[in-house]
DNA sequence: ATAAATATGTAGCGAGTGCTACATGGGCTT
DNA sequence: AAGCCCATGTAGCACTCGCTACATATTTAT
């Protein structure tokens, strides 16, 4: 009989697009074995084939999502610099609120929440998706601003604060304390 | 023979203290039933007879310690206003930094994290914890401060933000930021 | 005194968890 | 052709999960 099903050979590479995709959608809440197991397209008994076991799984997931933000975040935004930092911000926090961005977002604060508790492969991820996103907001610094690397560590700080109270319903509080800063 | 046990009478009431500090100790991960139970000194089947499911448990446990989390925040710190702003931010980052706080702040990102979600009373502890914060920063912002009450919200995001960077590793990044701010 | 309401213990259900044992197919090397 | 290794399917284990059924003791109301 010919060869119906083409030796499918399923790897990590494969693999993880899908399921990087599935928790981005579900959480990490969802995360566990069967459920991802289908969304890839493969079984549990091969999940922990293929990654060893489950905390190894969603480290190499986290990593590779920490992998492909940056180029999320490029392809959120044209390429031209803002003028000034208070555009600067403007536009970043705009961008956080565009529908396709809420994924990555609410990942994130489990990320946080995760790292801030010491679970394995969290830190990483969280820490590399701030130095991913500290050094294009530094690209994205104004030309003739003073300080581009101690100021993009600035807005990145207001940044990240506003959308935390956003986060937990105090958008408001944000927006007025970004008034009363000027930016 | 004599009332050995004499009626325990368990109510809601008797149940959050422990309740609230096992779910500090050890976050919202391990927090299922049994195990609350344990620590609560009853079971399961008497949880689920006083708070009806574990929702609203959960719930109820998230607003007893948001009702609590002012307390902490006065029993951390003299009565004495900051001089400055930068005083007031460091004075406030240096108590983010006590261990008594710790098991606050770990937890505190698991509530934001459910909140961005959407799971049922997160979004109501966390609003109002926030909301707690603020008023007390309000009250510790300096005398002669002309603005206190939009400079209070801008402190709060800067402090929020330096705090989240801090979780992921990036303490570095945020004090740089602080730097370049001023703060 | 009787009945109703409250409070609690025991046991278990059905579903889901990470993970494993075992078998087996198909392609590879020798 | 023979043997070996990689990839995968099937079945299941021991455990935890939230929750419930049932019985029962104790207190309160009539």
């Amino acid at each position: 009989m010919q060869n119906t099903s083409k030796k499918p050979q399923m790897s990590k590479e494969m693999l993880l697009p899908k399921l990087a995709d599935y928790i981005l959608k579900n959480g990490m809440g969802g995360a566990s074995l069967r459920p991802l197991a289908k969304a890839a397209g493969t079984s549990d008994r091969m999940l922990i084939y293929h990654f060893g076991n489950k905390e190894q799984l969603i480290t190499d997931v986290l990593a590779y999502i920490a992998g492909i933000y940056s180029a999320v975040l490029d392809a959120g935004m044209g390429e031209e610099r803002a003028a000034t930092r208070q555009q600067c911000v403007a536009r970043i926090l705009a961008q956080g609120r565009e529908p396709a961005m809420q994924p990555f977002l609410v990942l994130w604060w489990e990320i946080v929440a995760g790292s801030a508790r010491g679970v394995s492969g969290y830190r990483e991820a969280g820490e590399r998706m701030m130095s991913e996103l500290l050094l294009w907001l530094e690209t994205q610094m104004p030309v003739d601003d003073p300080d581009p690397v101690g100021g993009a560590r600035y807005l990145l700080t207001i940044i990240e604060g506003s959308m935390m109270l956003s986060a937990v319903g105090h958008a408001r509080t944000a927006r007025e304390g970004l008034v009363a800063s000027g930016l």
